[in-house]
RNA sequence: GGCUGGGUAGCUCAGCUGGUUAGAGCGCGGGAUUCAUAACCCCGAGGUCGAGUGUUCAAGUCACUCUCCAGCCA
């Protein structure tokens, strides 16, 4: 029986449109997928949506849709999506709504309500959860959303403030708390279960610190839309146990449309985002456990793609990437080098589309589209388009010597299986950002070795026909393999090149492992060269983004209720703990968008003028300025101003400034205040605010 | 507050079990070159490795204290 490998992104929760979090897991699932099948595993890979809950319940409503309308809808634009970025590769894009799914999560339940914890007690029972309630909300709420007051015994809605009521509705609980001692020895000893080991402290931790029995059920009345709890009919299953048995499901557990359970299920891993990693761990460990089923192999939580400026990406920030931005400005195989190789696998990862395009430019369109272009440029006007053999003989070892080309390619072939095992090697252990350095330092060799023995002078010497030859030759080689071992991060571009090097076997199913150098026969007419790589004109299109991003924040779109998944998963997780309520209200979140009169008047802005503006030393960004406020004396105010404007031509200039801002010391200097200006572009190009008319020094804006 | 992780060149990061003058890429300055996508190659500037104390012949690398940042605490 072949190697067997199985990789899950989550299934994303059908409440909002998909984003570049959805995008990003679903697009390493998807290298991991191909790479694993390149090396003969016998692969299944899994996407897809968390349909039910009352959240969507909700969100549908407010659309005037019913669930089903719904999920059809936000499940139908991520598979759209998906396909815009050449994710099709999928085995399955799992729907929690499917019939075959029903059918197995109930069958899962009754496995595990009908077994023993290791406690030797019931593992799911009936009880009552008890909750706040707020009347005028229709809402339960979480202890971020009431308050307690002192003398009080009820806590206040924040948004009513109103007393709540203590609601309690009946519910069956899974008796996770008997699980304890079960699931940290099992973490404990094995230490690849749960990664990265940071996450894999937190879980510990977690559990450790005790855990609850888990509500896994709401009474049909107040959430219909779910998975019916079997022999029950006021119950539906809540989110979790419906949510993460799909992992199980969708390869046929407790169901005969699908299969591949037995084959795939003893080496699953699970691609998560951090923000879930207890789910995965915790929860769906024991229901594992409990059902008497071998837990995955590995669970990896990766980090969150953050704004260019570190900031978490959000509607209320309006810093989100956009997806048809990004598909409509950039190729995907360029998409998918940045993502695998600007962020560690683990970590949080900035995202800029000044960072991508840098990243392209220096790494695809310099780096290996650059030395493929001059390689095929070379082989065309040196060897009428065909690879020349590789080999020197013995009598022209000197002249080779005397280019510096090492008539011996062992090093090279050394050189280079070393790095395709390392580069395997990082892979495996999901280091991908520096498993692809790796590939760029063989680049760099490469080129290197082009520049060092400079066969435009080769060329010239009758001598050196042999040298040329076989510079020629271990590049064009090398080139084959690198195509081979990017693969599964750049499909297309990779294709591309392995056609112009004039082969044409199906890159897909060539194994790195096998590799063997020299296998690139000599006489291979080569292919119709063309840039892989284009270089991307940076200005041109940030210029482009940022047009494009005024039309789109003008267009209507389809509300995200309560924004981003991340959030939305906070909540569930929440939601399914204590049947407290969940997303927040649309309107409430535009309420929270708008400040009253009061506020803005806290905001003290003043007219002044600029006296001095100088240069700190050893401080690129930042400038010192003294501005006249029509106070006793000007102010100094420091402003990272220093990378776009010449100081000597502020001086004179009227600017706004928020006067009564705390101050705050900046490489020793104090800073009295601050200076309104507008981002022009992505980076935060500044432009000073400033007016038309002449205004009086300490004005006051209003 | 408790726990966990991190603070290394302007930026993003490598530095395994302590051992020569601390590395890479990007960016910046200079040079060389033309096969190539203003590319490639060479040279250079730039770091008291968050602060301090200790262990040691020897410490980004170990211990302790402090500090800042991030995450987890249902």
């Amino acid at each position: 029986m072949s190697k067997t490998f199985y990789i899950t992104t989550p299934i994303y929760y059908a409440n909002s449109l998909p984003h570049l979090g959805h995008l990003y897991t679903t697009t390493v699932a998807d290298i991991i997928a191909k790479h694993k099948r390149q090396r003969g595993f016998d692969t299944f890979f899994l996407t897809g949506t968390d349909e039910h809950g009352v959240n969507i319940q909700r969100v549908a409503q407010k659309e005037n849709k019913s669930p089903r309308e719904y999920v059809d809808f936000i499940s139908g634009e991520m598979k759209k999506k998906f396909a815009d970025f050449g994710l099709t590769g999928y085995d399955i894009f799992m729907r929690t709504t499917e019939k075959f799914h029903y059918e197995a999560v109930q069958n899962l339940w009754q496995k595990i309500a009908s077994s023993k914890t290791p406690k030797g007690n019931e593992t799911i029972y009936k009880g009552f959860y008890e909750a706040w309630f707020c009347p005028n909300c229709a809402e339960f709420k979480t202890e971020s959303e009431y308050q307690l007051r002192d003398g009080e015994d009820a806590p206040r809605c924040l948004i009513h403030e109103r007393t709540l009521d203590k609601v309690s509705e009946e519910s069956y609980f899974f008796r996770l708390s008997d699980y304890n001692e079960t699931l940290l020895e099992t973490i404990e000893s094995n230490p690849n279960l749960i990664r990265p080991e940071a996450r894999r402290n937190e879980v510990i931790s977690f559990v450790k610190s005790g855990l609850q029995d888990l509500s896994i059920s709401r009474e049909k009345k107040s959430v219909s839309w779910g998975v019916p709890v079997p022999n029950d009919e006021n119950h539906v299953m809540y989110v979790w146990l419906d949510a993460l048995s799909n992992y199980i499901t969708a390869i046929g557990y407790g169901n005969s449309e699908k299969s591949g359970f037995e084959k795939y299920w003893q080496n699953a891993t699970h691609l998560v985002g951090k923000d879930i990693l207890r789910q995965h761990t915790v929860y769906w460990f024991s229901f594992l456990l409990a059902a008497e089923i071998d837990l995955p192999k590995q669970v990896f939580a990766h980090g969150m793609w953050l704004d260019a400026q570190g900031r978490k990406m959000g509607k209320t920030l309006g810093n989100a990437v956009k997806l048809d931005v990004l598909h409509k400005h950039f190729s995907t195989d360029a998409l998918r080098y940045f993502l695998m190789r600007d962020m560690v696998f683990g970590q949080d990862g900035k995202f800029g589309y000044e960072n991508l395009i840098d990243r392209a430019n220096a790494d695809l369109a310099s780096g290996l589209g650059n030395l493929s272009s001059r390689t095929f440029s070379m082989i065309e006007k040196y060897r009428e388009g065909k690879v020349p053999s590789g080999k020197i003989q013995e009598q022209n070892y000197l002249f080779a010597k005397r280019a510096g080309i090492n008539a011996d390619e062992q090093d090279l072939v050394s050189f280079l299986e070393h790095a395709r095992d390392e580069f395997l090697r990082r892979f495996d252990n999901f280091e991908f950002s520096q498993a692809l350095e790796i590939i760029w330092a063989v680049i760099a060799r490469i080129d290197k070795m082009i520049s060092d023995s400079k066969p435009w002078e080769l060329f010239k010497d009758a001598n050196q026909a042999q040298t040329l030859n076989a510079v020629l030759y271990r590049t064009t080689e090398t080139l084959r393999w690198l195509c081979v071992l990017l693969y599964p991060v750049m499909p297309e571009a990779v294709r591309e090149i392995y056609a112009q090097i004039g082969l044409n076997e199906d890159i897909s199913k060539i194994n790195p492992e096998n590799l063997t150098w020299g296998e690139l026969e000599a006489e291979t007419r080569i292919g119709e060269t063309k840039a892989v790589f284009p270089r991307i004109d940076k200005n041109k299109v940030m210029q482009e983004i940022s047009e494009s991003k005024v039309v789109s924040n003008e267009q209507s779109e389809l509300p995200e209720v309560a924004g981003i998944s991340s959030k939305e998963f906070d909540n569930k997780t929440k939601d399914s703990n204590t049947g407290k309520s969940v997303a927040k209200d649309e309107q409430q979140i535009i309420e929270e968008n708008f400040i009253g009169i009061d506020d803005f008047l806290k905001v003290e802005l003043r007219v002044g003028e600029i006296k001095i503006a100088e240069r700190i030393p050893k401080a690129d960004k930042l400038l010192r300025f003294e501005i006249d406020l029509g106070e006793e004396k000007p102010r100094q105010i420091l402003a990272g101003l220093a990378e776009y404007y010449e100081p000597e031509k502020l001086v004179g200039r009227k600017v706004i400034v928020v006067a009564n801002l705390k101050p705050r010391k900046m490489r020793g200097l104090e800073s009295q205040g601050m200076i309104c200006a507008a981002s022009l572009e992505e980076d935060d190009t500044p432009a000073i605010a400033t007016f038309l008319e002449d205004v009086k020094i300490g004005a006051r804006l209003k």
